[in-house]
RNA sequence: GCGAAAGUGGCGGAAUGGUAGACGCGCGAGACUUAGGAUCUCGUGGCCUGUUGCCGUGGGGGUUCGAGUCCCCCCUUUCGCACCA
């Protein structure tokens, strides 16, 4: 037959054909009944987008495709299911966007899901659109409210004056998470400090808990080795020491410093405040206080970028003010400095220039006393620092701790110290509280009442959701309060409690809350008189796999299973960790570098999947390299995943009913073990790769397959080009989805193995020429054969054997001399 | 600076300590075609005239019969965090 007369592969009718079955059919639904009966469920959940007006980029197809690549091979393995995706539609990007275009968010984000939509379905994913969640409706903010409740009146939610980043461009505090480097993360315009009242979730509480569940949890490496950098937990101790008055006598007050170092304290020559500190003036004396007030006020003028900056000079002033080393008695200069941060520890810290980089650098810069109190290997008490030694070594000018390696000196010190109520240990950690507001409109209204009398008071749950109203004018101005303030009729209540006039709390919540649960409310979108309903919550979660970006690894991540600890010890929950597995994707470059618009690289999937069709794209996103760790998108690449579909397609049709070839038989069972242990991993390249060439053995040399070689091939293909594999399906006789029922094919090990294998015949180490042997040889007759080979023989001669190694089924080594 | 990951053909990338470069792109040659950016076949790390051969996985040491893979040092790149005491 020639290949005019077959019937040529059409991506788009296959394609078309399949979404409309499938929605037709709902094969990828559940009902409210099949979720709660499920025998085997399986929750596969991938992290829903944004819906912006540009529509889905290849980066959230990529994610998305491993995601449901792995969910479609779960099922195909015979479980049930759970695919959802929603929309993460609240937000200042929204909002943003909608300024920009003068359009209303309310009417912007409809149009928007409409789009993500038609081209989610499009791609081919198995999403249930029966369960979808979109952050902006009230059927989901309502209960976005009610979670923020639930942390109110368990006392985690508070409100308090706090210095936050201010950014001037959008008019909006940010979360220090937002803050790259200074500069807000979405304009990168500089931020500025400023004092609002704000509602904070107290995540601190949990910090030692969500840093411990990091180890209970299957989860990427680099993810959890984020999370454990950014709750930051540091072991040390806090440390008081004495202030002295004029004449040099203790004044009754104390200066409390946090150090990791308690062990180099006999080292510590002088102190250092924030220029906040509030003991600043207490310890300023007047002949110092001009310059002191002038450079507290330069550091509060300026912003988070200057205060941030990596410029490595440091300045300060001293205060003319002393306390005392409580060990050395010696006192000490008390100066402040725009290095310490006044967030951090106790926002003053004891200087150790003799070991610590930045107090050496200040001490050599306003020429203060630098002291070894720790010797390196080959140090002496009186050995020169050129530089801070942060390294190991023994305590030295340090009294009783002389001698002691410093891990224990650091021990015995705050035994010391404790004793005379000077000291004792401390934990410390970077994370800071949640702070969960925003002086923006679009976002849920935060459910609380401001009541004179009773204080802030909780909305009542069976008054939710409070409803965002639609207003004409949602933009932020500098008044640092969010629009909705601007309507009085909106705000305007009376107390739940006293029913006196009142206030509704006009700053909306942050997106992370949003994003902190919506895994909880995916398959309880049935039921709208209850955030989760028990029963299909216990039956489906935790989520079995989750996989999504690293850009997440921090926030979101840490924000839900925050959020499901707070859930869990209210005993809402039955688990506190809410993903079992997480696996982070890699990032898709194009061309080489990094899609951007000036670059004109950026990959627009619409035409490709127009042009290749959704299976094509699919495969060949898969097959860019290793999942987990992304790859480049080059146009012409994208020839090989569709040819090697077209061949699958014309190899299939033309198959024949005869016996499968025991050679290809055996590749089978080989290409099916690998494709199974790969998907498990999560090794798409490789997996893809395997089909690939093993359906060249089924073509080489123009042969005909026999439909046994390629039906099970069909299978393993579906994850990846799942209309393609369900066409095929049904032409090979099948009426029933191959999702439908356990459809991956079982690989035989036995039949696996060759009965003839070739060993390579090395003669000291190098290659010399390989021998065929029957499967399981023993050594004696490989190694006959291998020295009877031409070229090793040749290799022989003339020298001596020292050794032969032998492996089994795969070399023989000549050691020779 | 700290943390994480990675350096392999022209390119994307494969390789339980055991025949480096699977699979694919690109390229070359050929076949079939009125034509083809279609399809099919063969070839394709470098060097030498060459099937024998030599050299090859960022650089330098080491362990081993054998190292891309393990250990030590160095260089480079990417990502995240950045004065956290």
């Amino acid at each position: 037959m020639s290949n005019d007369d077959r019937e040529a592969y059409v991506p788009s009718q296959v394609e078309e054909k399949w979404q409309r079955l499938w929605d037709e059919r709902g094969t990828n639904s559940f009902t409210p009944d099949e979720l709660k009966n499920a025998a085997d469920p399986f929750y596969n959940l991938m992290m829903f987008p944004y819906p912006s007006a540009e529509g889905l980029h290849v980066g959230n197809i990529y994610a998305f495709t491993g995601a449901d690549v792995h969910g479609r091979y779960q099922r195909l393995l015979g479980r049930d299911v759970f695919e959802p995706i929603g929309f993460d539609a609240f937000g200042i990007h929204s909002e943003n966007f909608a300024l920009k275009r003068g359009v209303h968010p309310m009417d912007l984000i409809p149009s928007n899901v409409a789009n993500f939509t038609r081209q989610l379905r499009r791609t081919g994913g198995m999403f249930d659109w029966k369960h979808t969640v979109d952050t902006t409706h009230p059927s989901y903010y309502r209960w976005t409210q009610w979670v923020f409740l639930q942390l109110f009146k368990a006392g985690l939610a508070e409100r308090k004056e706090a210095p936050v980043n201010w950014c001037p461009s959008c008019m909006t505090v940010l979360a220090n998470e937002q803050v790259i480097a200074g500069a807000c993360e979405r304009c990168q315009t500089a931020v500025e400090q400023r004092r609002i009242a704000q509602w904070f979730f107290h995540i601190t509480r949990y910090a030692q808990r969500l840093l411990d569940n990091l180890d209970t949890l299957d989860w990427s490496e680099s993810t959890k080795a984020a999370q454990r950098n950014w709750i930051g937990r540091s072991e040390g101790a806090r440390l008081r020491f004495p202030v002295l008055d004029a004449g040099g006598h203790d004044s009754g007050t104390f200066i409390e410093v946090y150090t990791t170092r308690p062990d180099t304290l006999y080292g510590a020559t002088y102190m250092v405040l924030a220029p906040e500190h509030a003991l600043v003036d207490r310890v300023t004396d007047d002949g110092h206080r001009p310059p002191v007030l002038a450079y507290r006020e330069a550091a509060a003028k300026k912003d988070l970028v200057a205060r941030q900056k990596v410029d490595k000079t440091k300045t300060g002033v001293f205060t003319g003010g002393c306390c005392r080393n409580p060990v050395t008695g010696q006192p000490i200069p008390i100066w402040i400095a725009d290095y310490v941060l006044t967030g951090y520890g106790t926002g003053a810290i004891m200087a150790v220039p003799g070991h610590d980089e930045r107090d050496f650098e200040f001490a050599e810069q306003f020429e203060l006393p630098i002291v070894r109190v720790v010797a390196g290997p080959g140090d002496g008490p009186d050995t020169p620092l050129p530089e801070a030694y942060v390294g190991d070594g023994v305590m030295v000018n340090s009294g009783p701790l002389d001698g002691l390696p410093w891990p224990e000196a650091k021990a015995k010190i705050v035994e010391m110290l404790s004793g005379h109520g000077l000291g004792e240990h401390e934990v410390n950690f970077r994370l800071r509280d949640w702070c969960i507001s925003r002086q923006r409109y679009w976002g849920p209204p935060i459910p609380v009442i401001h009541c004179d009398a009773c204080g802030p008071v909780a909305v009542p749950e069976k008054d939710l959701p409070v409803v965002l109203p639609r207003v004409a004018d949602f933009k932020p101005d500098d008044s640092g309060v969010s629009p909705l303030a601007r309507l009085a009729d909106w705000f305007r209540t009376t107390c739940p409690e006293c029913g006196a006039p009142a206030r509704r709390e006009t700053d909306v919540s942050d997106t992370f809350l949003d994003s902190g649960w919506y895994f909880l409310r995916y398959p309880s979108t049935d039921f709208d008189d209850r955030p989760f309903d028990t029963d299909i919550t216990s039956k489906w979660l935790p989520v079995d796999a989750y996989i999504g970006g690293n850009e997440h690894a921090v926030l979101h991540l840490l924000y839900s299973r925050f959020l499901t600890m707070v859930l869990h010890d209210l005993g809402h929950l039955g688990f506190e960790e809410p993903y079992r597995t997480f696996r982070a994707h890699g990032l898709i470059i194009a061309e080489g570098a990094k899609m951007s618009k000036s670059k004109g690289n950026v990959v627009v999937p619409d035409p490709i999947i127009e042009e290749y069709g959704a299976d094509t794209f699919r495969t060949y996103l898969m097959f860019l390299g290793p999942f987990e760790s992304g790859g480049d998108y080059r146009q012409e690449g994208i020839q090989g995943p569709f040819g090697f579909l077209h061949r699958l397609f014309d190899t299939v049709l033309s198959a024949g009913d005869g016996q499968p070839d025991p050679h290809i038989e055996r590749k089978l069972h080989r290409t099916i073990r690998q494709v199974t242990e790969q998907l498990r991993e999560l090794q798409y390249n490789t997996a893809v790769a395997a089909m690939m060439e093993y359906l060249n053995a089924v073509r080489s040399g123009g042969r005909r397959a026999a439909r046994a070689e390629v039906e099970p091939l069909v299978a393993l293909v579906a994850p990846f080009a799942p209309h393609l594999a369900e066409e095929l399906w049904e032409r090979l006789g099948h009426t029933e989805s191959i999702f439908d029922g356990a459809n991956w094919p079982a690989y035989d090990e036995a039949k696996t193995v060759d009965d003839a294998v070739n060993i390579a015949v090395q003669v000291n180490g190098k290659l010399r020429g390989t021998v065929q042997a029957a499967k399981g040889a023993g050594e004696a007759d490989v190694v006959a054969l291998a020295r009877n080979d031409g070229n090793v023989a040749r290799h022989l001669v003339g020298v001596t054997e020292r050794k032969v190694v032998f492996v089994r089924d795969r070399l023989v080594n000549f050691v020779v001399s």
